[in-house]
RNA sequence: GGCGAGUUGGCGGAGUGGUGACGCAGCGGAUUGCAAAUCCGUGUACAGGAGUUCGAUUCUCCUACUCGCCUCCA
């Protein structure tokens, strides 16, 4: 099965030829570790998950090396620690649990590697000697500089120009910079802030060296796929390609690049001022299966704007009831052709989850839940939401009870009366000649149910 | 201002140079005490303009609108 990616760097969607079938190689940007994580830090998490699912499938699960740093050194993090007080090794390492445990809430699986940047500051040191000696950086007042004009391919990624760049500028350039261009590598730490020693003087690293350096020990000069929001296309990533291949002009750095739209919410960017700001901790809090928000993240696909609406989380919730209960004491069959080919197009996980609806209309069971699990769906982790959280036997036999005394007296008031608070809680209520089904449907709510008789 | 992405039926959302996906909602029917679920059937679309073509929603250009990014920071 060929796989197909739309490759940043050309803008064109190339056929997908590891640099090592034996070892595929990605390296995927994560997260400041500050604060929760945020619902749009969920869809490059849940997105290139798919594609670690997908490569792993293609290639052997043992052939393929996903890494996915944290970023535990950055000013966000230190102004985190300076306004409440505490600690910052605690805070990172909290916020690295909590990210964990939300991300596997919406059945992303770990990476192979989880590096943070702090454990990696002798690489970085290694590589910004290494870039001052080829030329490429200098030291100015206690900062190392990346040169921007050493390096020709400087702005190939995103499209720009160093002339129209600077044109653009709007803010103030610091004086001791060669061009206004040039990036920070190393600046000094203040007493307070955290700082390691280098050659020159304690410090702390740039924001964009760290993935350089950590992509480099961990993958090598050259690999396959560099992951990550469109946001941090420039400058994160135009900087980090102007890094690795000035350190390592023998390898090439990243092949394919891939990157994801952003997240919207109700039509409109997700901002705390607009009061529609949320993390995934508080969906999960509000009741939503990470599941359903998983669902909801790959009914769009990755290179589209994504809109998070309660609507598609109620039909996205509809959906996976029905499919769990269609496949709930069913094994995994083979995996359809058709759903395989629709995630290794591009990632198309959208017109992947209509393959699945083709096979739940068809009854395909197996191949539903094989497909789905391509995905990350249907799969056993995420499945207990979907388990009824109450025992309706005992209302669904009183129902038939006062049903079947109804049939006779012509008398459905009390029927309907039963039937009607069921539906209010969020149960389906099935009556036929076989008799009474209680479901639990979408927005099920066992507490309602209290009282009920 | 620069760079990039996008604009598909009531809503969501794929895809394709030529038989108008798929889901939800709607409508008609079967079924039902009434419903629900299920099954059958059914309507509506490719932002606007120009061009290429035998033929464009699909390719090219222009316009409009939306969104993202634009240096040590967030």
């Amino acid at each position: 099965m060929d796989i197909f990616l739309t490759n940043s760097r050309s803008r064109t969607k190339e056929r997908f030829t590891p640099l090592d079938p034996a070892n595929v190689r990605v390296y995927v940007c994560g997260p400041t570790v500050y604060d929760r994580a945020h619902l749009g830090n969920a869809r490059p998490a849940i997105v290139f998950d798919v594609l670690a699912r997908l490569l792993r499938h293609v290639y052997g699960a043992e052939h393929v090396t996903y890494v996915r740093n944290f970023t535990d050194v950055d000013d966000k993090i230190n102004a985190r620690a300076a306004e409440t007080g505490r600690d910052i090794a605690e805070i990172t390492e909290e916020t690295i649990g909590w990210y964990l445990d939300d991300m596997a809430a919406v059945g992303v699986a770990e990476p192979d590697h989880m590096p943070r940047a702090t454990r990696y500051i002798a690489q970085m040191v290694a590589m910004i000697a290494d870039l001052i000696a080829k030329g490429h950086a200098y030291e100015a007042e206690g900062h190392v500089l990346f040169a921007v004009e050493s390096y020709a391919d400087y702005g190939a990624l995103s499209g720009r120009s160093l002339e129209d760049m600077i044109a653009g500028a709007r803010v103030e350039v610091a004086p001791y910079k060669r061009n206004p261009m040039d990036f920070v590598l190393w600046k000094p730490s203040a007493a307070g802030l955290p700082g390691w020693d280098s050659p020159w003087g304690r410090g702390r690293p740039g924001w964009h060296i760290e993935c350089s350096a950590m992509a480099q020990d961990l993958l090598g000069a050259s690999f396959d796929i560099h992951g990550g929001g469109n946001d941090l296309m420039f400058p994160h990533h135009e900087n980090e390609i102007a890094q690795s291949c000035c350190a390592h002009p023998e390898g090439s750095f990243a092949k394919v690049w891939l990157h994801n739209e952003m997240l919207q919410v109700e039509g409109r960017k997700m901002s705390k001022s607009l009061g529609n700001f949320f993390t995934v901790r508080d969906l999960l809090d509000q009741g939503i299966p990470g599941e359903v928000i998983r669902f909801v993240m790959l009914s769009t696909h990755y290179r589209k704007p994504m809109d998070w609406t309660a609507e598609k989380a109620r039909e996205a919730e509809a959906v996976l009831r029905k499919w769990r209960a269609l496949t709930a004491d069913v094994a995994a069959g083979a995996l359809p052709e058709a759903v395989l080919r629709a995630v290794a197009e591009d990632l198309n996980s959208a017109g992947a989850i209509t393959e699945l609806h083709r096979l739940a209309a068809a009854g395909d069971a197996a191949g539903l839940k094989a497909g789905a699990q391509l995905l990350g769906l249907l799969t056993a982790d995420l499945g207990d939401w979907a388990v009824a959280g109450a025992d309706l036997s005992g209302l669904a036999a009183r129902l038939a009870e006062i049903r079947a005394t109804a049939m006779e007296t012509k008398d459905f008031s009390e029927v309907d009366r039963l039937k009607a608070a069921l539906v209010a809680a969020g149960v389906e209520v099935r009556m036929s000649k076989a008799g009474v089904e209680l479901v639990p449907g979408a927005g099920f709510d066992a507490s309602a149910l209290e009282g009920l008789e």
